[in-house]
DNA sequence: AAGATATTTGAATATACATTCAAGTATTTT
DNA sequence: AAAATACTTGAATGTATATTCAAATATCTT
């Protein structure tokens, strides 16, 4: 049998740093070109601690992406938890992807949309995971679509969760072309076009 | 120093069915959980025979990325060669990618942006030569916009590097959705409002 | 057909990797 | 402060992997 901490001790380290650095290192390399000890380099923790806390490479990399989908809604919450107009505060938040893309950061990818292509199709587990948040983005999207049709921004007979699966539709697809081209002068065109599409009367 | 086919006998191996079936195992499996265990089984081909042709793993990569290209170009080429409408053709196409989607085969997503997902930031060679592909496809659906002007379809002031980059980004967007909702029912709809906006008066 | 040249084969090699574990260190309990 | 308990450490283990290479086989040349 295993060895297990019992948790009576405090814990040692800092989880949230631990797998935002975890995170990092997997948004690089991806999954298998991650090694344990490019973990180990990059948490400070010891083969042993990672095994520890997260059993394997897999579970802290699940892990791992459960604190992105949280520090991604956190983020989300933040721009769209107020009283403003919910095209303003949409129009925000592609000009924040839009920044992300630009940054030329390997972290400017979405982890989830990055695991779904890397692992989707061997890790049932990893699969329903990253669709599962990517679901949950897609309901949160939807909720800000029904309020701009609560503030009579767009017409009462648009359909919110359409307009929000073409929302995440042009964001993948924005995120993907900045991989090609991370240019203000094609990204931002793209990014106005989309809004004006989904706002249209 | 290596040892070196030397191309005086025949091929023993038929190239095209070699690097498709090859194609498909990375499509699969991605670049690095493919080993060339899986690409000797794959191809029929045995180790020594893999770098001899093609030097290594990596070679065959780039040998195969070459071949899905050559072999989009044509599919390309065919469906868009013909002296119909380019609205027309463009229906067609983006109806051949949403079968393609639905059909939930590995092999859906586009080889090209899977690569650069996964290798992009850490292979500059790699990243180079998706992105040149991906371009020229960009450039070629230009052209398809042209078309569209020259028979007055979309007005004369369109940009048509434009509309194909919103295309582009579409398609990417489409297929990235397709991972996680591979159904008509979400696909449709997405695909015939992309199109409708591209043509928009 | 014999000799020369080229290709095919797959076991052997070396390396990189995920995981384990026993020894070492710290904390808590008595 | 001694004993007991819990965590930390990183070298050791076994496995998987990319690549090589010498022997075996096929084709070509004379």
């Amino acid at each position: 049998m295993n060895y297990k901490w019992q948790n009576m001790r405090h814990a040692e380290f800092d989880r949230e740093r631990v797998l935002r650095a975890a995170m990092c290192t997997f948004m690089v390399n991806g999954y298998a070109k991650t090694s344990m000890q490019d973990l180990t380099k990059a948490t400070g923790l010891h083969p042993g601690s990672i095994y520890c806390a997260f059993d394997n490479k897999k579970g802290l990399f699940i892990a791992a992406i459960e604190q992105y989908q949280q520090d991604r809604t956190a983020q989300f919450r933040q721009l769209f938890a107020n009283g403003r107009s919910a095209v303003d505060n949409l129009t925000d938040y592609l000009a924040q992807i839009l920044q992300e893309c630009l940054s030329c950061d390997a972290t400017q990818a979405c982890l989830l949309t990055k695991s779904l292509s890397e692992m989707g199709e061997q890790d049932e587990q990893i699969k329903q995971i990253a669709c599962e948040f990517l679901q949950s983005w897609h309901q949160s999207l939807a909720q800000v679509f029904d309020t701009a049709k609560a503030q009579q921004l767009i017409p009462q007979e648009s359909d919110s969760q359409f307009l929000a699966q073409y929302l995440v539709m042009g964001i993948y697809g924005l995120r993907t072309v900045a991989h090609t081209q991370p240019n203000v002068e094609v990204l931002q065109p793209l990014a106005d076009k989309l809004l004006a599409d989904l706002i249209r009367h």
